[in-house]
DNA sequence: CCCAGACATTGGAGCGCTCCAATAACGTAC
DNA sequence: GTACGTTATTGGAGCGCTCCAATGTCTGGG
């Protein structure tokens, strides 16, 4: 910096002043000091300048699982709002477990980004909320008292794929779980409800947000004799895994098993899955989250604000009534 | 970190020497620094260190499209290594355009980090070679003059699956082009390379590599009325897209168009897909180059290195002899 | 009991920038 | 030509850290 004002003439303020460009600063000496900064190769150094500024402009967003495309879209829907703001987006990814996200915001909290987005929260919800006393954070998926949070209402998403299986006519339903997956809870949670409330016993079999999961599922299944007529799997990947290790095992979709996902990503209307789901609006839902951010970055706001929005069952042709003897053998057994 | 000092009645310096768990300090005094540092929540300002430090022991990573499950499993490689030798990864998303990718590493040159990868490069090389002069750079997936680099031997792959195409029977074959993505240029050269040796008309469309551009290609094929036997698609999410938009129009995959991919991503190897395709290794590649990356870091080496992988065919369910009908059209007009 | 040599600790300069109060330059009206 | 209100420009302090040379503290051998 100092060589640009030798080089321009002028003082290290104005090359700050022109490099921000400040409104006074005559245009003789704005384009003295660019061309010497072109001529040099002169890049600001951002380091320097958030330490000075005491901000960075820079928002940090914290992955869940790079390998799953629902937390691509929530990136595009933050990243528009955060590009019309003047904020500049910095990524980290978490394996989807809860040591690397914590890492991930330890690592923007030292870099003092100025807000945080975690997509798909794995942590405990102090960490987050700790976090969240020096910096604005939102949490995408799943909610924790004291932090904003945009998520998705998973307790009714999960009654939503609970009911359109039991509407089909199925009885023996089996809830893949999504283990510490941002809000597989809520959605076992809805899918109980429902299963109760119907007298149908609640079959549960643990996994997690995993294409690999679905699979091990799957094998288990198979393998226990116990393959059910309906599985409603904690996320899209999950089924799909699930639906792949039950094909290969003989047992078709739908015809002798319907699956139904959730999320509602790019993978569920491919034509050859063609997943039964729950769809989350995501690209809005990552819109909402860098808003709510920012908003409170600028208001301070110090009450937790938790935007909810609805899920919507889109029927696909993973799901289809059950196979005929199965319906018989209920029958006969009233 | 004044207050930390003070309160742990030591010199900054000290607190400093603490916090980077230096060697010769006593137990006594770092025992009461870090209490204090716990207290007073206190967390080391990474701008203000890397700032003093001339290092911010980071490595920026440029990914060029987020739904593209193939940059997942190259930033696996990445963070392996990185993470075993102490080295923080940031990310950034380019949304396959040229603009954003540049945005993206000026942000990164900007922050002064170690040394930035650019996972499918879209850019000019210029931009590259300019960037690479003040930070270790290196690209994966495509290479430029002077600039470090891990590709696929893309020209082979592209000839691979050609070669596999003809050898299963098929005379009609269509490229479906990858545009200004990573490695396309060398796919569609090794593609024309065998299909001219063989005599065959080069049959070129033009796309991207994302599953709305399969989706595109195949629907202006079919509506042409010149749906090709085979098509060899740049990516698996291109062909993907475009065996979903053919299946729909009633061409069925592969007893009546094959299709062939490349990456061998998840998407790929899904039962319900069972794309044949051509595979890279992305998570060793992704270690190759951070390792590349660090390696320059560390020795100041000048000269530009370029590693260079081998592709392999996968085959799986997408692809089959032509249709008789065909054979036989073929046969009697010799 | 003194002193060399190891180990611990500290003050202060400096990293590259922004911010602010102060000063310089410029018009313009009288 | 002077005084005044703008608009441009500048020096210097300070952001939170690391680094280095200097100082302080503690051993154990003579």
């Amino acid at each position: 910096m100092d060589d640009v004002a030798q080089a321009a003439g002028v003082s290290r303020a104005l090359v700050s002043l022109v490099m921000r460009n400040a409104p006074n600063v005559s245009d003789k000496r704005r384009h003295a000091v660019l061309d010497a900064a072109d001529r040099l190769g002169y890049r600001p150094n951002a380091a320097a300048r958030s330490l000075a500024e005491r901000r960075s402009n820079t928002l940090g967003v914290v992955v869940n699982d790079l390998h799953n495309t629902f937390f691509a879209d929530l990136v595009d829907g933050i990243h528009e709002i955060a590009q019309a703001n003047g904020f500049r987006l910095l990524l980290n990814t978490a394996w989807r477990t809860d040591t690397d996200e914590r890492e991930a915001i330890e690592a923007f909290l030292e870099y003092r980004v100025d807000g945080i987005l975690v997509l798909g929260p794995t942590a405990e919800g102090d960490t987050l909320l700790e976090a969240s006393r020096n910096t604005p954070l939102v949490t995408i998926g799943s909610s924790f008292p004291g932090v904003d949070a945009v998520v998705n209402d998973d307790l009714r998403g999960g009654e939503m794929a609970a009911e359109h299986l039991v509407q089909l006519g199925h009885r023996d339903i089996v809830h893949l779980d999504g283990g510490n997956g941002a809000g597989a809870a809520h959605r076992r949670e809805g899918f109980a409800g429902v299963m109760e409330s119907m007298g149908l016993d609640i079959r549960v079999v643990p996994g997690e947000f995993t294409e690999r999961s679905g699979l091990a599922a799957a094998t288990r299944l198979v393998e226990s004799g116990s393959v059910p007529t309906a599985v409603f799997a904690a996320n899209d990947l999950a089924a799909v895994g699930l639906i792949d290790a039950l094909t290969v095992a003989g047992h078709s979709v739908p015809e002798s098993v319907s699956v139904i996902g959730y999320d509602n990503t790019h993978l569920a209307h491919l034509q050859h899955i063609g997943l039964t789901t729950i769809n989350q609006p995501r690209v809005e839902m990552g819109r909402l989250a860098a808003e709510i951010v920012l908003e409170r970055l600028e208001s301070g706001r110090r009450q937790a604000v938790c935007h909810v929005v609805t899920p919507k069952l889109v029927v696909r042709e993973t799901t289809a009534p059950p196979p005929v003897r199965v319906i018989q053998r209920i029958e006969s057994g009233i």
